[in-house]
DNA sequence: CAGTGAGCGAGCTTCCGCTTGACTT
């Protein structure tokens, strides 16, 4: 038996430090925390000290037991979680809760994975910093403390099962406020003035850097440079160099993986996982852009070795956060000399942009000739400016080189980089063509998943573990939306002057159109007014920042952590009081004005079913009158939607017709238009309005989709009508009733179904498992029905007593 | 994929950070 037990925090670090240290250490995992706050409201006793009451919860039941065990047949105990405030709160976990003795258990830390930082760290055993501890539960209490106050505020004055905390509602904030600015943005457009000089090989582009407003204005600069003389007033030749960026931490892998692999922030963490179990790549979860002085050589050899000495630079980096707890490495390959990997497409892609971004790191700049070519203009007093830029050595760009966040920037900055002709100060230039175009200035951008990251972690709010949950987080609770919207087409003018002449066009763009980028949805902007209204100091951009000064405070032993929490809490628990007694509950009601006709009023509000559109006013003793409502619909907002859009929703749905003694109903849905009759639905193809579909259309659209079903169908049965095999994009399915039954594997020849197996196989299916594709997020409601059920006898029973 | 928008009211929801699996469609 092994004389030592050594405790890291993740199993595939004890993996390889179990290979550095041999037969005298047992290496094991305690797989993160060990323990948790209890889940009840007496998880913190507030009264006195903030007491906690931990509990090992379920799944950790057996990696603490074997932990027990091992800890007891061992002679020394090495607790060797990361060096930051919740690897030291996990040891001192594992202190208690294994039941370790000072005597033989010792702390140890550290930075990298390589066996002399390992056996350095042995030499070198600590106690356990009590200190620093209790900033982790400062941290921790304060979390709960405000999560689980808040949250119920919503729950009461919002809306069920809402939830509030210190960094998910910061992060919601950030894409509401974002989502206000865009809105409110008004574009102003400018004619920006291109000029094309020489011919072919030799032609070069410059520009203006005024840029006029009125068309006027740039007819008349066009006008002026027909009959101008260009000449080179200026040429300036300097050289520039650029450095390569440091190597990965979790948000840049995150924003880098966006920007050059479409990855989001989760499909990013789970491919680096699996890169980090099979021993490719460092530890993910990181906040450090340092790299090992093992790694550091290793990079070096390898570079030297590819491209030679001149392309290798040693390079050392510091990190800019001032929150980064730098508790690891950057992420970067375990072996340089790996160049790729075997593995799945999307592993080996995320690894060569790691290997990539690591071996720059440790490269030469890159050195440029910039050249800045004044031109001037006979009959103007402005200059046009030519840009040229000459690579005059690669270095770091020989590998890698990093996007940028700014996709249309990138378009526009192709005048950057063009080479330009020789040119000599004084020399006449003959002017091809030039343009004056409308252009107009952009409104801030939308936030993608890993510009959101980015932009936390440069307020310092989340960490490397909690930036991709965040994500999910205010996602799942339909706070914000990630989302394709169109654009719309916009006109705009083109002036352009070619031999001495004019000519005037009108060209159109789409504008607008976004990807995947985050959208705040209704009930993410009502909850967030309510909590800028009622608990400012909580969503403050700056709140995080602050207790954690007061953590690093209590971390080095300068204050007392309870006292700390008792300041914060007292004054945040009135406000919870207040605001449960006194505060409206929160609608986000907003009044669109009156009915054109019958000149009731008009409002939008949140219901208990999403957003919607009140035509008159509520149903009171006096006034019997019902208003009308109606839903809004995707991408439809109560803080934007207009009278006239407002409208358009009580025009849908309608009947267009009859088709076998039937009505027909257009309507819109989930997914968009369609046609219900006989409960059968037809979606509308995009280029027919739902609004003036007419009754042969309708009855034309019913038929062709009857057709193609037919065409899919394989089977069907005469015991039941509505029971169907058919042919699905997938393959064959059964179509029970409402219900799309899988078929099992084993059955090759969907032909020999019989009527008792499908009804067996529907039978099979689980009840509340039948929505969507992310069946496990919707379970939950399972849960809620179970109690639902068990009432509904109760309420018989009393109904029959009456 | 529809319509629903009163209230009754039990029991539920919820935080952030550390870690991996175990799961469908």
């Amino acid at each position: 038996m092994a004389k030592n037990l050594l405790i890291v925090e993740s199993p595939a670090k004890a993996k390889t430090i179990e290979g550095y240290l041999g037969k005298d250490f047992t290496v094991k995992s305690s797989y993160g925390h060990i323990r948790d706050l209890v889940k009840s409201e007496d998880a913190i006793d507030i009264k006195n000290n903030f007491e906690q009451r931990y509990e090992v919860p379920a799944d950790k039941k057996q990696v603490v037991s074997e932990l027990k065990k091992l800890a007891k047949e061992a002679d020394m105990v090495w607790l060797a979680s990361d060096e930051d405030r919740e690897g030291e709160a996990i040891s001192w976990h594992l202190f208690d809760t294994l039941n370790l003795k000072d005597a033989t258990t010792k702390r140890i830390v550290f930075h990298e994975i390589t066996k002399p930082a390992i056996l350095r760290a042995i030499d070198n055993p600590r106690k356990i910093d009590y200190n620093l501890v209790n900033a982790q539960q400062a941290r921790r209490v304060l979390d709960r403390l405000v999560g689980f106050e808040l949250s119920p505020v919503l729950w009461k004055k919002v809306k069920p099962s809402l939830s509030a905390g210190r960094v998910q509602s910061v992060a919601v904030r950030l894409i509401v406020d974002r989502e206000r600015e865009v809105n409110k943005f008004k574009s102003e457009a400018a004619f920006k003035i291109v000029a094309i000089f020489g011919k072919g090989k030799n032609a070069f582009k410059a520009e203006l850097a005024e840029r006029f407003t009125q068309q006027g204005d740039a007819e008349t600069f066009l006008q002026d440079c027909a009959k101008a003389v260009f000449d080179i007033k200026s040429l300036d030749t300097r050289p520039t160099k650029r450095s390569p960026a440091a190597p990965f931490t979790t948000s840049t892998l995150q924003q880098e993986a966006s920007r050059k692999l479409g990855y989001s922030v989760a499909r990013t963490m789970q491919v680096a996982q699996r890169l980090y179990e099979a021993g490719h790549i460092t530890y993910m979860r990181t906040d450090s852009v340092n790299l090992s002085d093992t790694a550091i050589a290793a990079a070096a050899s390898e570079i030297v070795s590819a491209w030679g000495d001149k392309y290798h630079q040693s390079r050392k980096y510091k990190t800019k956060n001032a929150s980064a707890q730098e508790a690891h490495e950057a992420i970067r390959p375990t072996y340089f000399n790996n160049h790729t990997i075997n593995g799945e497409s999307g592993e080996k892609r995320l690894y060569e942009l790691i290997w990539k971004r690591a071996i720059a790191s440790q490269m030469s700049e890159a050195q440029f000739e910039k050249t800045v070519a004044k031109i001037g203009i006979s009959t103007r007093k402005e200059d046009l400016t030519a840009n040229g830029e000459v690579m005059k050595f690669d270095g770091f760009l020989k590998v890698y080189l990093e996007s940028n966040d700014d996709e249309e920037d990138n378009q526009t900055a192709d005048g950057e980089n063009a080479i330009l002709p020789p040119l000599t100060k004084g020399q006449l230039l003959d002017l091809q063509e030039m343009t004056a175009t409308e252009r107009f200035s952009r409104p801030p951008a939308r936030y993608t998943e890993a510009s959101l990251v980015k932009k936390l972690e440069e307020l310092g709010i989340g960490r490397p573990s909690t930036y991709a949950p965040t994500i999910s987080t205010i996602q799942n609770r339909g706070y914000v939306v990630k989302e394709e919207r169109e654009g719309r087409v916009r006109n705009f003018r083109v002036l352009t002057l070619k031999n001495e002449n004019i000519t005037k066009e009108e060209k159109s763009e789409n504008t607008g159109a976004e990807r995947g980028k985050l959208f705040p949805t209704d009930i993410g902007a009502v909850v967030n007014d309510f909590l800028v209204q009622h608990f400012q100091g909580i969503v403050d951009f700056n709140f995080t920042a602050s207790v954690e000064k007061q953590f690093d405070e209590i971390a080095q032993g300068l204050q007392d952590w309870t006292k700390m929490i008792r300041t914060f809490y007292d004054p945040f628990h009135k406000d919870v009081q207040s605001t449960i007694e006194t505060a409206d509950k929160a609608t986000g009601e907003r009044e669109l004005g009156v009915h054109p006709e019958s000149g009731k009023k008009m409002s939008v509000r949140i219901g208990r079913y999403g957003p919607f559109v009140q035509v008159g006013e509520s149903a009171t003793e006096e006034n019997e009158e019902k208003p009308l409502y109606a839903s809004l619909r995707t991408g439809q907002s109560i803080e934007t939607i207009s009278l006239e859009e407002a409208l358009e929703l009580f025009k849908l749905p309608k009947v267009v017709g009859e088709f076998e003694g039937k009505p027909m109903k257009v309507a819109i849905g989930r997914f968009g238009p369609y046609i219900s009759h006989n409960s059968a639905f037809v979606s509308l193809p995009k280029e027919i309005d739902p609004l003036d579909v007419t009754e042969e259309q309708a009855i034309e659209l019913i038929e062709a989709k009857r057709k193609k079903d037919a065409e899919r169908l394989i089977k069907s049965f005469p015991e039941d009508e509505t029971v169907k095999v058919l042919n699905g994009r997938w393959g064959p399915y059964i179509e029970f009733g409402k219900l799309n039954v899988k078929i099992p594997k084993d059955i090759t020849d969907p032909l020999t179904l019989t009527f008792e197996q499908c009804k067996a196989l529907a039978d099979a299916m689980p009840k509340d498992a039948k929505k969507g594709r992310f069946g496990k997020a919707r379970a939950a409601p399972a849960a809620k029905a179970a109690p639902a059920k068990k009432k509904a006898p109760a309420k018989k029973a009393v109904a029959k007593k009456k």
